[in-house]
DNA sequence: CTTGACTCAGGAATGATTATCATATAGTTT
DNA sequence: AAACTATATGATAATCATTCCTGAGTCAAG
């Protein structure tokens, strides 16, 4: 048990959330300025092989880590990945209905459920565009900007071709950058083939 | 709904086990050898936000997707990552317990059930070493095969600083190469302090 | 006071997935 | 059918999360 070990241990347990393992490094850095992402990595690793701590696989790519031992399920939000403990009264029910199916040596179970958290309800309700736009991601490539400022300077919607003669690409080019412009939400087409930009696609250009 | 999509759907259904992307990936590469991996995934991931297949998120990386829409569970070997159908009786209860609980608007669950599948079980009988020895890789950096070759050389068990000597690293750094080389059963240490190879390490070597 | 066991920080490497973009194919509208 | 747009694909680069590698530091036992 080292030093950093403990400190690990001790900010996730202070944790009322499910943390992944970068949260927990942003959180450790305030005490151990100079630990490293890898080392929170091995000692979480190492604490959920001794059974003193749970790895927890579920809601995306990022595992996230448990220091409640007890046994006990979880719930997580579609939207914002956020992970709250629920209780159930028919755990013990699950083991024996599935003993000796399949020929498994069965050594676990989980239950999960998964839908909106009451915060990203909310925000549904309130708004409905708003769940496209937080999604999308804000980043523009090269091509993607030269399109943009083009049909900023414009006043009037254009078509694709005009868009080339105003940039160095060639119309095909164009036309892919729209389409993936759109997906994003920055630009949209009031009559078809006449695009204009949007003003979250103003705001893209600005940053 | 394209070729290259009918395909993919197609291999899917084809199939009984819940396969990962690059499996399938492998699999209609027999029927379209132009293929790529990317539509692949591209696709899966189309279909299964149109609801027409399921995307697992069960153990461990990589995600696995199963044809089949009807209600139901699944199993998972720890050891070979193999994914089947489990089902259940008791599936009617569970929403109704949470129902309610957190302020979530619950739209699904899922119970998981992990161990060893019959194959990974029997083996694990058979020898208990193997299990190490699969897991440990194989592959060699050029210091741990100087310190290798050095041993290979040396009729008996030598110390960290004999090796140092015979070859041009430092003591420390043959002292942690060493660790390395324990791990993947390459060298052991009949006394303390003194090493040897092992007949894998010499296999190693071979290479 | 050596020597080796153990751990760390940092960076490189890996594996899975996603984004980009030029090209190919499939629709629409005139 | 021509002219054009819209969408999908294949190839590849980029990204993200995670793990591996290595030299250096620390500590305890001999």
């Amino acid at each position: 048990m080292t030093h950093q070990r403990e400190i690990i241990l001790a900010e996730l347990k202070k944790s009322t959330d499910h943390p992944t393992a970068d949260e927990l490094y942003e959180r450790i850095k305030r005490q151990l300025p100079r630990i490293s992402l890898a080392t929170v990595y091995r000692n979480l690793e190492i604490l959920s092989t001794a059974g003193m701590i749970r790895k927890l696989e579920i809601s995306g790519r990022q595992k996230r880590f448990d220091w409640d031992l007890r046994e006990h399920h979880h719930i997580s939000c579609l939207r914002c990945q956020r992970v709250d403990n629920i209780e159930l009264e028919v755990q013990e029910m699950l083991p024996a209905q599935a003993e000796d199916r399949q020929g498994y040596d069965i050594s676990g179970w989980r239950v999960e459920f998964f839908g909106l958290c009451p915060k990203c309800r909310k925000d549904t309700n309130n708004s409905q565009g708003e769940e496209t736009m937080a999604c999308a991601p804000k980043g523009l490539s090269d091509n993607q900007r030269q399109v943009l400022e083009a049909l900023a300077k414009s006043k009037e919607a254009c078509g694709s071709k005009d868009i080339a003669a105003a940039t160095s690409l060639e119309a095909k080019q164009v036309s892919c950058q729209i389409t993936a412009l759109k997906k994003k939400g920055f630009v949209e087409s009031p009559i078809r083939c006449k695009y204009t930009i949007t003003p979250e696609g103003q705001g893209a250009l600005g940053e």
